[in-house]
DNA sequence: TTAAATGCAAAGGGTTTGCACCGGA
DNA sequence: TCCGGTGCAAACCCTTTGCATTTAA
C-alpha cells in the first residue's frame, strides 16, 4: 500500500484521512486520486501535469477539483508550491527533502539544490539581512557546464 | 532627451534606432513610446505592466505590438526578463547592474541582489558545478527578518 | 441531516497567433 | 517598391469562480 513517501516523517494514505477528518475535511474518491498520482510522481510536477495524470487513471476528473484539492492538501503541508523556470506553478511532494533547483537555459536540463549545498548559497542572505530562504521555492536559472563549452540550444 | 540609462554603456535612443536599422528593423512610432515607457521605468515591470503604462500614453496601444516589441529588444540585448515571485515575466531595464531579487512571502516587499552579493550565492554553483548564474533571472522568495519576528501577513 | 466537495460552465488574466493592411526605408 | 510592423480578433493556456447538485460523515 503506497505512502505519500516511504522516509522518516512516514505519512500514509490513512494519515492523511485522518488529518482531514480532523479538520473536518472530507475523504472523497478524488482525493484520493490526486493523493495516489501524487505518490506516484516523485520530485515537482506542475498543477496541470497532475490534472492529465489524475485525467489517465479518470477521465471524469475536472481541474476545478484538482486545484482546490492541491490547495487544501498545500494547506496541510502535503505538497508546497515553487515556480519553475518559466515561471509556471509547480509542486513538491512531502515529506521530501526540501531542495531548491537549477535549470539550464540552454538544455532545459533541471538539477537539485540540496539543504547542504543550498546553506552556502542562502547562507549570506541570512547573515546579512536575517532573511530566511525559502529553499523550495528557489529556481536559480543559468547555463551548465556543458553548454557553456558547446553552443549547445534547447 | 531621455536616454536608457545615464550610466556607463550608454545607450540613446539615436543608438538604439540605428542598432534596429542595422539589423533591418524599423524605428516605428509604437517601438519609440514602448522605448520611453521602458526609459522611465526603473528597474523591473511586468510585461502587462508596460502595456498598461503604454495604453496610459498611447490608448491606441495594442497587446500583440507590446510583446512583440519587447521580444525583439530582449533579442537586441536591450532588456532582459526573469520570472517574479507569483510567476509572472518580468524584465530588466538595461544597461542596469545585474542583479536578482529576493522576495518576502510575508510582506511582499522585494530587495535587490546585487552582483557583489551574490557573488557568494552564485561562487558556490561556479565552483561545484561550473554552472554560471544568470543573476538577472533569480529570484528568491522567502521571509525576512521583521516577518520572522513579529507575525506578519500579506 | 448538513456542511463540504463536486461538476459544470463560464470567466478570468496574461500572452500568442493568423492575417489583411499599413507604412518605414 | 517591398518587407517589416501593426491592429484586430480570435485562440490559447492555465487557473479560478459561481452555483446547483451530490455525498461523506
Amino acid at each position: 500500500m503506497p505512502s505519500l513517501k516511504t522516509s522518516a516523517p512516514d505519512t500514509t494514505w490513512e494519515d492523511v484521512r485522518d488529518r482531514m477528518h480532523k479538520r473536518g475535511l472530507r475523504w472523497t474518491p478524488q482525493r484520493r486520486l490526486l493523493l495516489s498520482v501524487l505518490a506516484d510522481s516523485r520530485g515537482h510536477v506542475t498543477a496541470s501535469e497532475l490534472l492529465d495524470r489524475c485525467r489517465a487513471a479518470d477521465p471524469e476528473t475536472t481541474p476545478s477539483t484538482v486545484y482546490r484539492t492541491l490547495d487544501v492538501l498545500e494547506e496541510l503541508g502535503l505538497v508546497r508550491h515553487a515556480h519553475a523556470a518559466d515561471g509556471r506553478e509547480e509542486f513538491h511532494i512531502l515529506p521530501e527533502t526540501e531542495h531548491g533547483h537549477l535549470t539550464c537555459s540552454g538544455c532545459s536540463r533541471t538539477w537539485e539544490i540540496d539543504a547542504a549545498e543550498a546553506r552556502e548559497l542562502t547562507g549570506t542572505l541570512a547573515r546579512r539581512r536575517g532573511f530566511e530562504v525559502d529553499l523550495s521555492h528557489l529556481t536559480v536559472v543559468g547555463l551548465c557546464a556543458e553548454c557553456q563549452a558547446g553552443s549547445a540550444r534547447p
